[in-house]
DNA sequence: AGTTTCTCTTGATTTAGGTCAAGCGTTGTT
DNA sequence: AACAACGCTTGACCTAAATCAAGAGAAACT
C-alpha cells in the first residue's frame, strides 16, 4: 500500500541534470555547484502503481513531491459530501505547495498510472532554499503560480457553461503537455470522466455528452482516453467567448 | 484617482507595534529589532475611498498591501467575459499575493468603502526576508493559506446549491470577522449583491432570493447590508449537509 | 476463457438557477 | 426639492445540466 521505501541514489541515474525534466522543473536556473546541492536532498524516486497513494488527507505533512513521470490527481473529502478532485499534476508539476506551513495535508494524491515521483524533505529544501536565492525565487514562482492557476479555475467554475469548462480544460491539458514536450494535440487522458466531472463541476454524464458532441462538431476526436485536438482555433473562442457561439 | 501619495511615517502612527492588527497581520512574531525593520520598509498607509483602485490589472506589481481598514475586492477581466469577483479583502489580510513572482497585476483591486491599506514594496520586504526567517514563515504561510483558501472556493463552486455556497460564504465572513475582533454574528455587508453573486457564481437575482429565504427560515437577519446570524448551526449545518436538508 | 466489475455512452425526465422584466427604496446630484 | 442613477426585491418563464435508468465495452480476476 505505502510507496515503496526510498534508497539514496547509488550513482547517477536521479541526477537532476539528467533527467529530461531538468528544464521544467523546480531547481530551473541554479547553478551547478547549486544543483549538486539540490540533488543530494533529493529521496530516490518513488514508484507509485494506479491507485495507489502518494499522500493522505490527515497525514502529516513532510514534503513536496515533483511528478517525474505518470499523473497523479488530488481530491479532497469534505464533510459529508462526496470526494472531490482539486487538481491533476502532470511530469515536472510539483505536489504538496498547498500544504506549506502546514502541520497535516489537507488532501490525498493518487496516482492515476504507474508513477515516479522525486521527494523533497520540506526541511531540508527549506534550509537549501535559504542559501540559495534561485531557489527561493523558484518556490515563490510556484507558488504563485499556483494561485493563479486556482483562479483561474475558480473563474472557470463560476458562471461558464459545460461547453466552455471542458474546452478550457482541455486546452490546459494541451499546453501543459505542449511545456512538457509531448503532443499537445494528441494526449492520453489519464483520469476518469468522473474525475474530470469531479474537477470541473459537472456530472460524469455531461463530460460524456459533451466530448461526444465536440467530436461530432469535428473540434476533437475521442476514442476512450485517447484524445486528438482536431480544430484548436474553434475550440479556443469556445472556450474565451463570452456567450459560446 | 491615484491612492494619495505615500509619506514616510512621522512619529509612530503607522508603528505596527501600535496597531489593532497586530496580533493577526504578516509582521505576527517578530521581534521587538525585526518589527522595527518591518515597519521600516512600509509605506504610510494610503487612504482610499469607495470604488478607488488600489491596483489596476495590468500595471507592473510593485508591493503587496496589508488591509488596515475598511475593504476591497479583486476583479479579474477575462476576454470577452463580464468582470468576475476573486476575493474580498478585510483587515489583516494581504493583497497580491497571486502576484508573487510575476512582472504585471493579474487582476485590479478596488476598495468597497474607505479604507487604508500599508503598502509594502516587494523587493524591500524580500531583502528583509531573507534575514528574518520567521518573516519568511510568515510569507510561506500566507501563501499556502491563499491557496487552501481557493481551493475551498474551488469546491464550493463545484457541485453546490445556491444556499450551500451562500451559507458557506457568510460563515466564512462570520470567522474572518471573529478572528479580527469583530462581532461574528452581527456584521455589514460591505459588497453588493452582484459583488457576492459574482464571487460565488450566482446571479445576483439569486443572491437575493437565497438571503430573502434564510430570513424568512429565521436563519439570518438581513435588512440592506447588515446581516445578522441567527441561526449558527442550521446554517453550519446546512453548509456542511450532503444534500441540504 | 469466462465472469465480474468498472467505465463509458445514450436516452428520458426533472429541477435549480439563469434570464428577462417591472417596480421600489436609497443615495447622491444639480 | 426634484431628478437621476443605482441597488435591491419579486415574479414569470426558460434552459442547461443534474438525476435516473439501462445497456454496451473494456479491463481485471480466477
Amino acid at each position: 500500500m505505502k510507496p515503496q521505501p526510498a534508497e539514496r541514489p547509488g550513482a547517477g541515474v536521479t541526477r537532476c541534470e539528467r533527467c529530461t525534466l531538468h528544464a521544467r522543473c523546480l531547481p530551473l536556473g541554479l547553478e551547478f555547484d547549486a544543483l549538486q546541492s539540490f540533488d543530494a536532498i533529493i529521496r530516490l524516486p518513488q514508484s507509485l502503481k494506479r491507485s495507489q497513494a502518494l499522500v493522505r488527507q490527515g497525514e502529516p505533512f513532510t514534503s513536496l513531491y515533483v511528478v517525474r513521470s505518470g499523473s497523479l490527481k488530488q481530491t479532497v473529502a469534505s464533510a459529508g459530501q462526496r470526494d472531490q478532485v482539486t487538481h491533476f499534476y502532470l511530469p515536472g508539476e510539483v505536489v504538496g505547495l498547498d500544504t506549506i506551513g502546514e502541520a497535516y495535508c489537507h488532501g490525498s494524491v493518487v496516482a492515476l498510472e504507474s508513477a515516479f515521483v522525486c521527494e523533497l524533505p520540506f526541511t531540508r529544501l527549506e534550509d537549501l532554499a535559504e542559501r540559495l536565492p534561485e531557489l527561493r525565487g523558484q518556490l515563490y514562482r510556484c507558488l504563485s503560480r499556483e494561485l493563479r492557476r486556482d483562479q483561474r479555475m475558480m473563474c472557470w467554475l463560476s458562471g461558464r457553461t459545460a461547453d466552455q469548462r471542458m474546452a478550457s480544460f482541455l486546452l490546459g491539458l494541451s499546453e501543459r503537455f505542449r511545456t512538457r514536450g509531448f503532443s499537445p494535440l494528441c494526449f492520453h487522458l489519464s483520469m476518469s470522466r468522473s474525475d474530470i466531472g469531479s474537477y470541473l463541476g459537472l456530472a460524469l454524464e455531461t463530460v460524456s455528452r459533451v466530448l461526444g458532441r465536440f467530436q461530432e462538431q469535428g473540434m476533437i476526436g475521442v476514442a476512450g482516453r485517447e484524445l486528438t485536438i482536431k480544430d484548436f482555433d474553434a475550440l479556443h473562442s469556445l472556450a474565451e467567448g463570452a456567450g459560446g457561439a
